[in-house]
RNA sequence: GCCGGAGUGGCGGAAUGGUAUACGCGCGCGACUCAAAAUCGCGUCUCGCAAGGGAUGAGGGUUCGAGUCCCUCCUCCGGCACCA
C-alpha cells in the first residue's frame, strides 16, 4: 500500500472527470427527475476565498450525493463579471476592464477545478458576453414597452469620488460603500424601474414558500409594507392671497352643464378661484385643430391657470399647453389618452387627432403635472396610463373615483387633486380627530409649489432656508433617530382638518421623508414623535383615545363564554409621604401587579372611593389628593373575586400620604394583597397589565400610543380604534398601503456594464432600439473615467452616441448610461437552462423542464437586494408570458460565514485570512471540503470558525480511511452490516437536510467500528466509499479503482438499506421513576410492553421497593417510566 | 424602538416531547520509541471516596417525562428604523 498522495490523487481524477465529460447534464435524462441546484456565481475579483469554496464546494456534496440518488441534477456556475472594481482596476493602472476581468476569470476556474467540484462547465454564463447581455437589453425594452421602466428626475446619491450614483444598498452610514466618500443628494435622470408595482405580491408570494422564516422576515421589512389610508386635508388659502383661474375641459360627447363640472365650479368658486368651462365645439365628431382653438380662446393663460383635462379633454389639454407662449400653474389630466396604439375603445375622434405631443415643449411650459387614473377605467387600460407617465416621466396617482371613468354626479377624487389639499398617509385613522397639525416633507411638491409665493408664504425665506438645509444635510444625518427634531412652519397657509372643520398649522420639517407614503403626515396626541415636536414648539395638542386593556391570558385572562359587566371605579397611584417611593400592590389570586384600585359604590364620588379603599386595603389614613390624571381607562378582564368579566373604566388619581398612620386591615383584604414601597424603577419592572402601566405613563406625561376607544370623534366615539379605523378611512380618505420601497434605480453613470438599450429622439422621446440591432455592444473606450457631469465614459465615444432614431429616422443620441448590476444577475438562472440559444433567452421547453429552481443556496447578505430584485425580475416576465412561474425560487437557504481561527471575520487587517489554495496544497481538496462540510449545519447561518487543528483532524480521518483498504477480504463482517445499513440511511437523510456535518459524523462513527474489527468485505467497503464519494470525491474515486472497478464511483447508484437491518436483536432501554433516568435494561427486539415492564421493574427494583406505583408508562424499544409516590 | 432567529462542555457542535453532551478539536494519562513526531489505547460536564445528587442563559407553566411546547425576563446574532 503506497501512501495516502492527495497531489498526485486530485491531479489525476479531475483531468479525467473532464475528459471524461462525466459531469455535463442532459435536459432530460430517461427514468431521472430533474433537481435544480444553483448557487450564486461569484463576482471575479481574481481570487478564491475559503467563503467561495463553503459557498461551491459544500452544495458540491448535495450535488453529486443527489446524482448518485437517481436524480438528474442540474448544478451550473459562471460569473457575475460587470461592475466597479474591473473598471477601477482599469482606471488605476490603465488597463482594459475585459483583459482584466477575463484573466481573473481563467484563474478563478483553475481554482475552482481545484475544488472537485461537480458543475456542468458546458453551461457557463457571463454576464459580460454580447450573447448574454442581448438579452438583458431584450428583457428590459419588454418592460419598457409594457410601462414597467420610465426616466424620471430622481434625487440619488451621488459619490463626488467616484462620480456615480449609488443605489441605497451601495450607501453605508451615509458613506460610499466602496471608496468611503461622504455621499451626497442630487437629481438626476434616471432610469426607473416599477418594482413597487410589484410590492404586494412580493410580499404575499412569500406566504407559501418553503424558506426560512429570517429570510421572509428580511424581505418583508425590506419591503416595509404599512397599511393605512390616505387622508385629504384641504388647505385654506384666503382668496385675497392667491386665486386661481380654473381652465376645464370637457371630454367626447361632454358638456359644460354635466353635474360634476358644476359640483366642481361651486366648491372651486366658494374658494374664490375662477372657473371657466369652455364649451369645445363638435364633441360627436371633434376636430383637432377646432378643439384647440376653442380652448386656447377661453382665457389668457398664465401662471395662475390650472388647467384640467378630462377624458379626452386630457389629450386636448395636453395640446394647449404645447402651444401656450407662457407657462401657467399647474396640468391636471384624469381619464386621458396619450396614444391610439391602443385602440380597445376606437372613438370616431381618432381619425382627426394627430395624438404626437412635443413634450419638451409641454415640460417648459408647466412644472406641475397630475395625472389621475382609476385603475377600474373602461376607457383607459393601465398600461396606456403607463404610457401616459412614462411619455410626460411623471408618476400619476392611481385612485377610486366615484364612476370609473371618472363621470360621478361630485367626482370628490379629482376636486380634491383641483383644490390645493395635502394629502396625508397615516396607519392610524383613529386619531384624525386628533389630528392637530400637519407636517410636510422638505421635498414635499407643495412645499416647492409654495416657495417663492411670497404673498401666500408669510416666512418664505426662513422656510427656504430650512428646506435648503435639510437638502444639504446628509441623509444619514438626517435620519439619525434620536436627533433633537426640528422644522419650521408655513405662516399664512393653514390647513383644514376634514374631521372637524377647524384650521391647524402646516409644518415642514426633515423627519418627515418624502418617499415614504404621501410625504406628509399629521400630527396628534397619540404618537411619541409627534408630542415630542408638538410639545417643542408650542403646537397645541388633543387627546381622542383612552386606553383600553384586555386580558387574554394568565388567571385573569376574559372567559370566553361569559358576557362583559361593567363597572365604574378608580385607580390610586400612592405616593410616600417623605420618600420617592410608591406603593405597588400585589393582587395576589391573579398574580396581578399594580396599584390601589376599587369599583365605586352607592353614588360616591370617585376621590371618595379612593380614599374609602386606601383605608380599607391598606390601612393607611392620612392621605390627600395630589391631583386627578384625567381620562379613563378601559380594562378588560376577568374577576377571580366576583366570577365574571369585568369591563372597568377607571379613574386615575395620585395621592401622597401626609404620614406612614395606619389602622387594622381585615383579614380577607390582608390575604388578598401584598405591599410594598417601590422605587419608580422597581415599578417599571413590575407592573404586569397594561391598565395599571397606562395609568403609571400618564402620571409621567407619556403619550398614549396604543390602540383604544375613541371620543370626540362624533359617531365614531365610543367605538375601539379597530372598529374605527376603517370606517374613518373611508368617510374622510381612503383605504391604502405605503411602502419603503422604493423603485428600482437601474442606471449606472459608469463604462463596465451593459448599455441601456435606448435612443433618445428630440421628436420621438425615448425609443426602444429594435430587435434586430441588440445587443447594444460595449464600445471599446480610451478612458473609464466617468466624464465627471454625471455621464458615462460612454458619452465620449461619438460613434456610439450618434444615432438615427429608428422610427422617424431623424438624428436621435443614444443613452450613455449602463445598467446596475443587478440587473445582470436577475436572470441568469433561466440562462442556465439553455445558455447557447441565439433565437430567445431560453427555450420554453429547456425553461420548464429545470425551473422553478429547487433549491437556491447563497449568501445572507444577498437576501433582500438580489433575492427581491430577481424575484420582481421574473414576475414581470410572468406577467409578460414569458416564463411560466411567478416565482423563481422554491427553496432558498442561506449558508453561514467562516471565521479566522481567532472568531474574528477574516481579514487582512486581522491578519486571520485563510488561504484555501495553501490548505489544499499541503491536505488536499478533499479534506478541506470535508472540513467545512464538518464545520457546522449548512442549513443555518451561524459562524463558523477555521479551526487549524480540526483540518488536521479531517486529514487523519482520511488517512485511517487510506489504511482501512488492507483490512478489506472477501467475506463479510456480519459485525459491522447493521451499523452500515444505519448509516447508509442516516447519510443519506442528513445530506438531503444539508446537515453535512452530522452525515460526516456517521461516517466516522462507521470507520470507529471498523477500526474494532479485524476485518470487512469487500461490498462492504464498496458501500462506504460511496456514501463517502460526494464528500471526498478524489480519495474514493482512487479507492474504487484501486479495487478493480473501472466505471467512476460518480456516476454508480447509492446504496440502498434494508429496514429490518436497522434494528439490531436486543435494545437498550432506560428505566425512568417519576420522569428520572434511574437505570437501563436490555430486552429482545420487539418484545411486548408486559416484558419490556418486568424487566425494568427488576433493574430497578431495590427503588421501587414498598413504593405504590401509581402509573407505568412503556415507550417501546424506548424506555419505561414509573410514576410512584414520593 | 419594531420584527425575526438563536442561547447546550474549554472550542465547533449532536439530540422524531423519551437514556443530554453523538462526532470532531483541545486537554490528561498510558503504549510504541534512545527521544520526538506519527500512530494506537484509556479518560475528559459538575459536586462526591462512594452511594448518590446537580447541570441545556434566568425564572415560572403544561406533561408520567421538557434542551425541545407555552409565558416573563436576560444576552447574542440578523433585518428594518424619525416609515407617520
Amino acid at each position: 500500500m503506497s501512501n495516502y498522495d492527495h497531489k498526485k490523487i486530485e491531479k489525476k481524477w479531475q483531468t479525467f472527470w473532464t475528459k471524461n465529460k462525466i459531469y455535463t447534464t442532459p435536459d432530460k435524462a430517461p427514468g431521472k427527475d430533474n433537481f435544480y441546484l444553483l448557487v450564486e456565481f461569484p463576482y471575479p475579483s481574481g481570487n478564491l476565498h475559503v467563503g467561495h469554496w463553503y459557498a461551491f464546494a459544500a452544495p458540491d456534496i448535495l450535488a453529486r450525493a443527489m446524482r448518485m440518488q437517481g436524480k438528474n441534477v442540474l448544478y451550473p456556475i459562471g460569473f457575475d463579471a460587470f461592475g466597479l472594481p474591473a473598471e477601477n482596476a482599469a482606471i488605476k493602472r490603465g488597463i482594459n476592464p475585459r483583459g482584466w476581468t477575463d484573466s481573473n476569470i481563467a484563474y478563478m476556474k483553475k481554482q475552482i477545478a481545484s475544488m472537485g467540484a461537480s458543475f456542468d462547465w458546458s453551461r457557463e454564463v457571463q454576464t459580460i458576453d454580447p450573447r448574454y447581455y442581448k438579452w438583458t437589453q431584450w428583457m428590459f425594452l419588454q418592460f419598457f414597452k409594457k410601462g414597467l421602466a420610465y426616466r424620471k428626475e430622481t434625487a440619488v446619491n451621488w459619490c463626488p469620488k467616484d462620480k456615480t450614483v449609488l443605489a441605497n444598498e451601495q450607501v453605508i452610514a451615509g458613506k460610499c460603500e466602496r471608496c468611503g466618500s461622504e455621499v451626497i443628494q442630487r437629481e438626476m435622470l434616471q432610469w426607473n424601474l416599477r418594482i413597487t408595482d410589484y410590492a404586494d405580491r412580493l410580499v404575499d408570494d412569500l406566504e407559501p414558500l418553503d424558506w426560512p422564516e429570517q429570510i421572509k422576515e428580511s424581505q418583508r421589512n425590506w419591503i416595509g409594507r404599512s397599511e393605512g389610508a390616505e387622508i385629504d386635508f384641504p388647505l385654506n388659502i384666503a382668496a385675497d392671497i392667491k386665486k386661481y383661474t380654473y381652465v376645464l375641459l370637457h371630454g367626447y360627447g361632454g358638456t359644460p352643464d354635466m353635474p360634476r363640472f358644476l359640483h366642481w365650479k361651486s366648491e372651486l368658486e366658494k374658494q374664490g378661484h375662477t372657473v371657466i368651462i369652455p364649451k369645445l365645439p363638435n364633441t360627436d365628431n371633434p376636430s383637432e385643430a377646432e378643439q384647440v382653438a376653442a380652448a386656447l380662446k377661453a382665457t389668457n393663460y398664465g401662471e395662475q391657470t390650472v388647467l384640467f383635462g378630462h377624458s379626452l379633454g386630457a389629450p386636448l389639454a395636453m395640446k394647449v399647453v404645447e402651444k401656450l407662449a407662457k407657462p401657467i400653474a399647474r396640468l391636471v389630466l384624469a381619464g386621458g389618452f396619450a396614444d391610439t396604439k391602443f385602440k380597445d375603445n376606437s372613438r370616431p375622434f381618432e381619425k382627426t387627432f394627430k395624438w404626437k405631443f412635443d413634450v419638451k415643449k409641454i415640460h417648459a411650459n408647466v412644472k406641475t403635472i397630475q395625472l389621475l387614473h382609476d385603475p377600474r377605467d373602461y376607457a383607459v387600460s393601465d398600461e396606456q396610463f403607463k404610457r401616459l407617465e412614462t411619455l410626460l416621466g411623471v408618476k400619476g396617482e392611481r385612485l377610486a373615483s366615484e364612476e370609473p371613468h371618472f363621470t360621478g354626479k361630485r367626482e370628490l377624487s379629482v376636486l380634491r387633486w383641483l383644490r390645493p389639499t395635502i394629502t396625508v398617509f397615516t396607519t392610524r385613522p383613529d386619531t384624525l380627530f386628533g389630528g392637530t397639525f400637519l407636517v410636510l416633507a422638505p421635498e414635499h411638491p407643495w412645499v416647492k409649489l409654495a416657495l417663492g409665493h411670497k404673498t401666500i408664504l408669510k416666512n418664505n425665506d426662513e422656510v427656504q432656508k430650512y428646506v435648503d438645509a435639510a437638502s444639504k444635510k446628509k441623509e444619514i444625518e438626517r435620519l439619525a433617530a434620536d436627533k433633537e427634531k426640528t422644522g419650521v412652519e408655513l405662516k399664512g397657509v393653514k390647513a383644514i382638518n376634514p374631521t372637524t372643520g377647524k384650521e391647524i398649522p402646516l409644518w415642514v420639517a426633515d423627519f418627515a421623508i418624502a418617499t415614504f407614503g404621501t410625504g406628509a403626515l399629521f400630527g396628534d396626541a397619540h404618537d411619541e414623535r409627534d408630542v415630542a415636536f408638538a410639545t417643542k414648539y408650542g403646537i397645541p395638542l388633543k387627546e381622542t383615545l383612552e386606553p383600553l386593556s384586555i386580558k387574554t391570558s394568565g388567571a385573569d385572562a376574559l372567559r370566553p363564554d361569559l358576557p362583559l359587566v361593567k363597572r365604574r371605579a378608580v385607580m390610586a397611584i400612592i405616593k410616600h409621604p417623605t420618600e420617592e417611593k410608591y406603593l405597588a400592590i400585589t393582587y395576589k389570586p391573579t398574580n396581578v401587579h399594580g396599584f390601589l384600585s376599587g369599583g365605586l359604590e352607592g353614588d360616591e364620588k370617585p376621590e371618595e372611593t379612593a380614599v374609602r379603599e386606601i383605608r380599607e386595603e391598606t390601612g393607611y389614613t392620612k392621605v390627600k389628593l395630589v391631583r386627578s390624571l384625567g381620562g379613563v381607562i378601559h380594562s378588560h378582564f376577568y374577576s377571580v373575586k366576583y366570577k365574571r368579566n369585568t369591563d372597568s373604566g377607571y379613574i386615575p388619581f395620585l395621592f401622597q400620604l401626609e404620614d406612614l398612620t395606619r389602622e387594622e386591615v381585615s383579614p380577607e383584604e390582608k390575604a388578598e394583597h401584598e405591599m410594598e414601597w417601590m422605587t419608580p424603577e422597581q415599578i417599571d419592572g413590575f407592573l404586569n397589565r397594561d391598565d395599571w402601566r397606562a395609568a403609571w405613563d400618564r402620571l409621567h406625561g407619556r403619550p398614549f400610543t396604543g390602540k383604544g376607544i375613541l371620543y370626540d370623534s362624533d359617531e365614531f366615539s365610543g367605538m375601539t380604534s379597530e372598529e374605527a379605523i376603517p370606517l374613518v378611512s373611508t368617510k374622510f380618505g381612503r383605504i391604502t398601503k405605503a411602502y419603503k420601497l422604493r423603485d428600482w434605480i437601474v442606471s449606472r453613470q459608469r463604462y463596465w456594464g451593459v448599455p441601456i438599450p435606448i435612443i433618445h429622439c428630440p421628436t420621438c422621446g425615448a425609443v426602444p432600439v429594435p430587435d434586430k440591432d441588440l445587443p447594444v455592444k460595449l464600445p471599446e473606450v480610451k478612458d473609464y473615467l466617468p466624464e465627471g457631469s454625471g455621464k458615462s465614459p460612454l458619452a465620449k465615444v461619438k460613434k456610439f452616441v450618434q444615432v438615427k432614431c429608428p422610427k422617424c429616422k431623424g438624428k436621435a443620441e443614444r443613452e450613455t448610461d449602463t445598467f446596475d448590476t443587478f440587473v445582470d444577475s436577475s436572470w441568469y438562472f433561466l440562462r442556465y437552462t439553455d445558455p447557447q440559444n441565439k433565437k430567445k433567452f431560453a427555450d420554453g421547453k429547456k425553461l420548464s423542464s429545470w425551473m422553478p429552481v429547487d433549491l437556491y443556496l447563497g449568501g445572507a447578505e444577498h437576501t433582500t437586494v438580489h433575492v427581491l430584485f430577481s424575484r420582481f425580475w421574473q414576475k414581470a416576465l410572468y406577467d409578460l408570458g414569458l416564463v411560466a412561474d411567478a416565482e423563481p425560487y422554491t427553496r432558498r437557504m442561506n449558508r453561514g460565514i467562516i471565521l479566522g481561527p481567532d472568531h474574528q471575520k477574516m481579514s487582512k487587517s486581522h491578519g486571520n485570512v485563510i488561504d484555501p489554495d495553501e490548505v489544499v496544497a499541503q491536505l488536499g481538496a478533499d479534506t478541506v471540503r470535508m472540513y467545512l462540510a464538518f464545520i457546522g449545519p449548512y442549513n443555518e447561518v451561524g459562524t463558523y470558525p477555521w479551526n487549524p487543528d480540526g483540518v488536521v483532524g479531517m486529514r487523519r480521518f482520511l488517512e485511517r480511511m487510506w489504511r482501512t483498504q488492507e483490512k478489506v477480504g472477501k467475506a463479510e463482517n456480519p459485525a459491522l452490516e447493521n451499523l452500515l445499513h444505519k448509516t447508509i440511511r442516516k447519510v443519506g437523510e442528513d445530506i438531503t437536510a444539508l446537515k453535512f456535518n452530522t452525515a460526516i459524523s456517521a461516517l466516522m462513527v462507521f470507520l470507529n467500528a471498523v477500526d474494532k474489527e479485524a476485518s470487512l468485505g469487500k461490498s462492504q467497503w464498496e458501500r462506504f466509499l460511496i456514501l463517502l464519494a460526494p464528500f471526498a470525491p478524489h480519495i474514493t474515486e482512487e479507492l474504487w479503482s484501486i479495487h478493480g472497478q473501472k466505471k467512476s464511483i460518480h456516476k454508480t447508484a447509492w446504496p440502498g438499506f434494508d429496514e429490518e437491518r436497522l434494528k439490531s436483536e436486543t435494545v437498550q432501554i432506560a428505566v425512568q421513576i417519576n420522569g428520572k433516568t434511574r437505570g437501563e435494561t436490555s430486552v429482545a427486539q420487539g418484545a411486548d410492553k408486559a416484558t419490556q415492564e418486568a424487566a425494568a421493574k427488576a433493574a430497578v427494583a431495590d427503588r421501587l421497593e414498598g413504593k405504590n406505583i401509581l402509573r407505568t408508562i412503556v415507550v417501546p424499544g424506548r424506555l419505561v417510566n414509573f410514576v410512584i409516590e414520593e
